[in-house]
RNA sequence: GACCCCAUCGUCUAGUCAGGUCUAGGACGUCACCCUUUCAAGGUGAAAACACGGGUUCGAAUCCCGUUGGGGUCGCCA
């Protein structure tokens, strides 16, 4: 049987941290597996999905460029099946119609928080003769659990967890209104859908066992379980939405490359040895559950923008551009052109390793696309005195005697200059880098004006030339 | 509270399953130095951890028990 894992999300929010982690070990595996990878949008809470964060999910994979095969699955579209599963389990005896109200449920939750027990639900309609059910109260369907003995869990990552049977209740499958519950839902999903291995947040580690119960009812076999660690804030509690959790999106507004996204989350919580930067096809070779801890992960903004600003020094420097150019557009505060283009395709190699985040990135190539006049910051200007002024003169027309434009040439012919005229290179490579680039801070200055070109360097040193 | 899970540097982790090679390794971060036209990057080095207490054993980070701490779950949400 080909493996097959599914990424189940409730589209009631963004893609966030744990989930998007979630979706990449499922996605790993099932390519490791050389199975698939489904994805199914749990949209049964009518009150809370919505279409935008549906959306926003996807949008979020595709971001993480996380593929998933065939169609997307909405579990709301597959009521009458869950619905008809449940009737089974009714005429099967496995399932019974409970006829309390909420207040009588309320009761019994206080009692057993008294008492200190789990279960709530105290299964008095269990075996009750349905001919006392009340008038006019639309019954809840419940599974008739077993209430002796124990469920165990072979969880892939866990290991073996046994729970005794009496702390579980019996759980509702059919609300009121006759649709599902999300722990039927998910049984006959994952049944009807042939996934063979759930790999899902730790969260969910006591869900699988009243979902054990109800396969068990219904002579299905469960699939594999593997229940991952949570990702905790800086706090250490766990991550959600409602608690420190971050959508996919926001990663990507601050400038994090998906594949770094990948490669940091695969390692919060999966290790493969002392690897520490782990290409895309790499780990889908190597990943398996054996690599997966059992203890939980506190995010780590600083290490993520460590893996970050590896792999920006590994990226296309044209698909760089691409990335950044609508915030170059905003430093400019124009259109970009396509000399601005030209040249920050041909800079970016010098500003790579100078940024963590393409923010960062963007930021530092805007030199290159600001246009003359330049405004100068306040330490540029500092640095552009009047000594200063008529050195860059005097540069300038040497430069301007120069035949060929090289990175290697101009750095002799500077150089040489600052000898002449007795002064430390520093001395004319900082005002250098002012006139240039309005700045104190950029790549190699010689870089810089090889990017410029010999008439745009000239110019710009004659725009301060004393 | 009950049940379940977890526990190595500040953080992510290797080592734990098959006890000795661990005076505990790597990475991020921090600090120092080197390089240097600025800022980075890079190089070298440093500080930094087996939660605690009992066992078992010739020997325990590794096995067992307990304690403590942390987390998760207890819905007609998913």
């Amino acid at each position: 049987m080909t493996t097959t894992t599914r990424f189940a999300p409730s589209p009631t929010g963004f893609l966030h941290i744990g989930g998007a982690r979630t979706a990449l070990f499922n996605w790993l595996y099932a390519r490791h597996t050389g199975g698939r990878f489904l994805l199914r949008i749990e949209d049964t809470d009518r009150k809370r999905s919505t279409p935008e964060a549906t959306q926003a999910i996807l949008e979020g994979l595709e971001w993480l460029e996380i593929d998933w095969d065939d169609e997307p699955v909405y579990q709301f579209s597959r009521m009458d099946r869950h619905a008809a599963v449940a009737q089974e389990l009714l005429a099967a005896g496995h399932a019974y119609h409970c006829y309390c109200s909420p207040e009588e449920l309320a009761e019994m939750r206080d009692a057993a928080r008294q008492d200190g027990r789990t279960a709530l639900y105290d299964g008095r309609w269990r075996d009750r003769d349905p001919g006392e059910a009340p008038e006019g109260v639309a019954p809840v369907v419940r599974l008739k659990a077993p209430q002796t003995g124990e469920t165990v869990l072979d969880d892939k990552v866990q290991g073996a967890v046994t729970v005794a049977n009496d702390q579980l209740d019996d759980m509702v499958l059919l609300r009121a209104d006759g649709t599902p519950t999300y722990m039927l839902s998910v049984v006959v999903d994952d049944h009807d859908m042939d996934i063979t291995h759930v790999i899902r947040g730790d969260d969910h580690l006591t869900n699988a066992f009243r979902q054990t119960q109800i396969y068990k009812a219904l002579d299905w076999t469960p699939p594999e379980f593997a229940h991952i660690p949570l990702i905790h804030g800086q706090d250490g509690a766990k991550m959600s939405k409602r608690h420190g959790a971050l959508g996919v999106d926001a990663y990507s507004d601050a400038g994090i490359l998906p594949e770094a996204m990948r490669n940091y989350l695969l390692r919060l919580g999966w290790s493969h040895g002392d690897d520490e930067i782990i290409s895309t096809s790499q780990a889908t070779e190597w990943f398996d559950f054996g690599g997966i801890g059992k203890s939980p992960a506190r995010f780590d903004m600083a290490k993520l923008e460590s893996v970050n600003s590896h792999y920006l020094k590994e990226a296309d420097d044209e698909r760089l551009y691409e990335l950044i150019a609508s915030d170059l557009a905003t430093h400019k505060n124009a259109p970009l052109t396509k000399e601005d283009q030209t040249r920050v395709v041909a800079g970016v190699e010098g500003l790579k390793p100078r940024a963590k985040t393409l923010l960062e990135l963007a930021t530092a190539a805007a030199i290159y696309v600001r246009p003359r006049p330049l405004s100068f910051d306040p330490k540029a200007e500092g640095l552009l005195d009047e000594e200063a002024r008529h050195r860059l003169g005097e540069i300038a027309e040497r430069l301007s005697k120069l035949g060929e434009w090289q990175v290697d040439i101009l750095e002799k012919s500077i150089k040489a200059y600052a000898e002449d005229v007795g002064v430390k290179l520093g001395k004319v490579a900082q005002p250098l880098r002012a006139a240039l680039t309005g700045t104190t801070v950029s790549p190699g200055i010689f870089d810089v004006m090889a990017v410029f070109g010999k008439e745009e360097t000239i110019a710009r040193l004659g725009d301060v030339a004393a």
